[in-house]
DNA sequence: GCCGTTTTCGGCCCGACTGTTTTCAGTCG
C-alpha cells in the first residue's frame, strides 16, 4: 500500500471538515488544518520517512495522535477514525463543501434536510424550492447557493503562474495608464508568494481617488463579468474565467495590508500567535498593544515585521513551515534573485524546434544584460521533433565561434541530449566531450516505470559528460506528477556524480518543483535554473525558475548560473566529482 | 490535537461580510 504526502495532505483536510461538521474543538479542527499544510510541502516523501521509522513528531505541527494516522494510513491504506466519522454525516456532506459560501454547518445541513448527495440533486431540491423552506436558510441563500453552483461549473480551477503574473502585471499597467492617482500597487495572496498555480488574483493599492481606479478595473476591456464594485473592494471574472479581486487601502496601513492579504493563513496564524506571547496583537491595519490597546498603523511591511523584532521573511517562504523560527534566530537565507543571474544554461533555437535563430537568441540573451548563454539544441532522440544529427551539432558549434564577440556575450556550445530509454546518451562520447555544456533529459519514453525511470537518469547521471539533468523529474504543472519516481535517489546520485539538477522555468513544467528544490538544497545538491526558452519571449521565463527557487529556500550560492563567466568556465572544466567545492560555501 | 524564554495543563489569530436574526452564527481570507 502506498500514499502519497498528497493523498495524506487531503486526508487531513476532510478530517478537520468532518470534525467541524461534528462540531468538535475549532482547535482540534485546526490541528488537522495545519498539517495538512504541511504535510502538502513537506520536502521529502512520508510513505519513505515511515519505513525509514523517522520521527514524525520533529515536524511542525504533527504530534503524536496525527503521527500515527500518517503511520497507520502509510501501512494501511486508511485511517479508522475518518472512516467511522464519515459514516457518521450524511452522503454529500463533503462535497457541498466545495461551493464557495457552503461551510461545515450549512453542508450538513442542506444534506439532511434536502437529502441531496450530488450537487446535481442539490440544484433539482432548490429549483423545487425545497431548500428555501429549510429552517435557517431563505430564498435569497438558496439562489446565493445555485448562482455558486453554475459558475463553479464554468469556472476552470486553478491558474498556472505563467498565466496569471503576466495577466496581472497587465491589469496593473492599465490602472497606471488610466489612474495617474495611483500611487502604490502589488500583488498579494498566492500569487506574490509565487505559488506555482493560483486560485484568483489579488491587487492591492493606494490612491488619492480609490474610487477611480475601481471604476477603471471594471471598465476593462478583458473584464466579462463585474461580481462586486465598491470603493475598497471590487471583483471581476476577466475572459479567461479568472477572477481578479482589487483592494485600494489607507496609505498609512499598507504594510499591514500587504502583510496580512500575502498570507498564507497558516504564516499569519504562527505571526499572530507569537505576537500575542508579546503582549501584541495583529491586524490589518497595525499593531496594537494588548494592554492599552493603542494601534500602531503600519505603512510599509519591513516596519511591520521590525515592529516584532523580526526581519522582512519574504513572501515566498511565507507558508507557515519553519519560517518565523529561523527568521527569530536571525538565520533566514538570503534567497536568489533574478539578478543573481549571470547566465542562461538551456536555450533552443530555430536549428531545432524553436522559432528564433541562433543570431536572434544570442543577441537577445545579451540584451537581457546576461554575461553568458549556452544553445543546447535538441538530439534527433526517438521523438518526431527534429533533433541535430552530431554533424549539424558540430556544424553549430563552428557557428557559434564568432557569434559571441559580435553580440558581445559569452556564448557556450551545448546541447539538450535525450536520455535513451536504457539510460544511454543520444550523441557520441567524443562529441559531447568538444562541447561547454551538456543538459541531459527525457522526452521519450515517458511510459516507463518510475523505478525504470529512476534508474534511466540515475545511469545518465554518472556520464562523466553530462553537466545538468534537465527537467529531472519530467512533471507537466497540473496535469502530470511525477508519482512513484524516487527522487531521494536521484537526489544522492546528483551529490554523489556532482551533476546539477534544473529548475526548469518553463511555466508549464516548474521542474524541478519548490518542494523538491527544498530537498536539493538540504542535501548541497548543486542546481541549475534555465528557462528552456525556445523563442527571445521565452527567455523571461527564468523568471519563474527563480520564483520556484525561492520557494524552495534556495540561496544563490546553490546556483550554478550565478558564477560569473570565467567561474563557471573553470566549474565545467573541472572533472564532475571535483566540482563540488567550487560551489559550495558561496551566497 | 499541538505546544512550551511564564506552562506537561491551559491556552490556541482576527476582522469583515452576509443573511436571518431580535443579538448572532456561519463563512471567508
Amino acid at each position: 500500500m502506498s500514499s502519497t504526502n498528497d493523498q495524506i495532505a487531503g486526508l487531513f483536510d476532510d478530517m478537520a471538515t468532518l470534525l467541524q461538521m461534528k462540531g468538535d474543538s475549532i482547535f482540534k479542527v485546526r490541528a488537522y488544518q495545519r498539517a495538512a499544510r504541511t504535510v502538502e510541502q513537506l520536502p521529502m516523501s512520508l510513505e519513505k520517512a515511515v519505513r525509514e521509522g523517522e520521527d514524525l513528531k520533529a515536524i511542525p505541527g504533527i504530534g503524536d495522535a496525527i503521527s500515527k494516522k500518517i503511520q497507520e494510513m502509510v501501512t494501511t491504506g486508511r485511517v479508522d477514525t475518518y472512516e467511522r466519522l464519515k459514516s457518521e454525516l450524511p452522503r454529500g456532506s463533503l462535497t457541498f463543501m466545495n461551493i464557495p459560501g457552503v461551510g461545515p454547518k450549512t453542508a450538513v445541513l442542506i444534506a439532511r434536510e434536502t437529502g441531496a448527495g450530488t450537487v446535481e440533486e442539490l440544484e433539482r431540491a432548490i429549483l423545487q424550492g425545497r431548500l428555501a423552506d429549510v429552517p435557517r436558510m431563505g430564498e435569497k441563500t438558496a439562489q446565493n447557493i445555485l448562482r455558486h453552483v453554475r459558475r463553479m461549473r464554468s469556472k476552470k480551477s486553478r491558474v498556472p503562474i505563467g498565466d496569471a503574473l503576466p495577466m496581472a502585471e497587465e491589469v496593473i499597467s492599465q490602472l497606471h495608464q488610466a489612474c495617474p492617482g495611483l500611487d502604490r500597487v502589488s500583488p498579494a495572496g498566492s500569487l506574490r508568494r509565487s505559488k506555482e498555480t493560483v486560485g484568483d488574483i489579488d491587487i492591492m493599492g493606494t490612491s488619492d481617488d480609490p474610487d477611480a481606479v475601481m471604476d477603471a478595473l471594471v471598465g476593462l476591456p478583458q473584464v466579462r463579468e463585474v461580481l462586486g464594485h465598491g470603493s475598497k473592494k471590487s471583483s471581476v471574472v476577466v475572459q479567461s474565467g479568472l477572477q481578479i479581486d482589487l483592494r485600494m487601502v489607507d496609505a498609512d496601513s499598507w504594510g499591514a495590508m500587504l502583510q496580512y492579504f500575502t498570507g498564507s493563513q497558516q504564516h499569519s496564524i504562527l505571526l499572530r500567535d507569537y505576537a500575542n506571547q508579546r503582549g501584541l496583537s495583529l491586524n490589518e491595519y497595525g499593531i496594537s498593544d494588548l494592554e492599552s490597546g493603542a494601534l500602531e498603523k503600519q505603512a510599509d511591511e519591513e516596519g511591520f515585521y521590525r515592529r516584532l523584532g523580526l526581519p522582512l521573511i519574504p513572501p515566498e517562504i511565507r507558508e507557515g513551515m519553519w519560517e518565523l523560527d529561523l527568521a527569530r534566530e536571525g538565520r533566514l537565507p538570503r534567497l536568489v534573485e533574478i539578478g543573481d543571474l549571470r547566465g542562461d544554461l538551456h536555450v533552443h533555437s530555430n536549428w531545432t524546434d524553436g522559432a528564433d535563430s541562433l543570431e536572434a537568441m544570442v543577441q537577445a540573451a545579451a540584451a537581457a544584460g546576461l554575461e553568458y548563454v549556452a544553445i543546447t539544441d535538441r538530439s534527433p532522440g526517438r521523438g518526431t521533433s527534429a533533433g541535430l544529427s552530431s554533424k549539424d551539432l558540430l556544424d553549430q558549434v563552428r557557428t557559434l565561434a564568432s557569434l559571441g564577440e559580435r553580440c558581445g556575450i559569452r556564448v557556450l556550445t551545448g546541447c539538450e541530449v535525450e536520455i535513451l530509454p536504457d539510460g544511454s546518451l543520444d550523441h557520441p562520447e567524443d562529441v559531447l566531450q568538444q562541447l561547454d555544456i551538456v543538459v541531459a533529459s527525457i522526452h521519450s519514453a515517458l511510459g516507463q516505470s518510475p523505478a525504470e525511470m529512476t534508474r534511466r537518469i540515475v545511469k545518465a547521471m554518472a556520464d562523466p559528460t553530462v553537466d545538468i539533468v534537465g527537467h529531472p523529474t519530467c512533471r507537466m504543472v497540473g496535469s502530470r506528477e511525477s508519482e512513484g519516481l524516487d527522487v531521494e535517489a536521484l537526489f544522492a546520485a546528483a551529490a554523489a556524480t556532482g551533476t546539477a539538477m534544473e529548475i526548469n522555468g518553463n511555466p508549464n513544467r516548474l521542474d524541478l518543483k519548490d518542494s523538491h528544490i527544498q530537498r536539493a538544497v538540504d542535501l548541497g545538491v548543486p542546481l541549475a535554473i534555465g528557462s528552456d526558452a525556445r523563442c527571445i519571449a521565452d527567455l523571461a521565463h527564468t523568471r519563474f525558475g527563480v520564483a520556484m527557487a525561492r520557494r524552495g529556500w534556495c540561496e544563490a550560492g546553490h546556483v550554478l548560473n550565478t558564477l560569473p563567466a570565467p567561474d563557471l568556465l573553470a566549474y565545467l572544466g573541472t572533472p564532475k566529482p571535483h566540482r563540488r567545492s567550487l560551489l559550495a560555501g558561496r551566497g
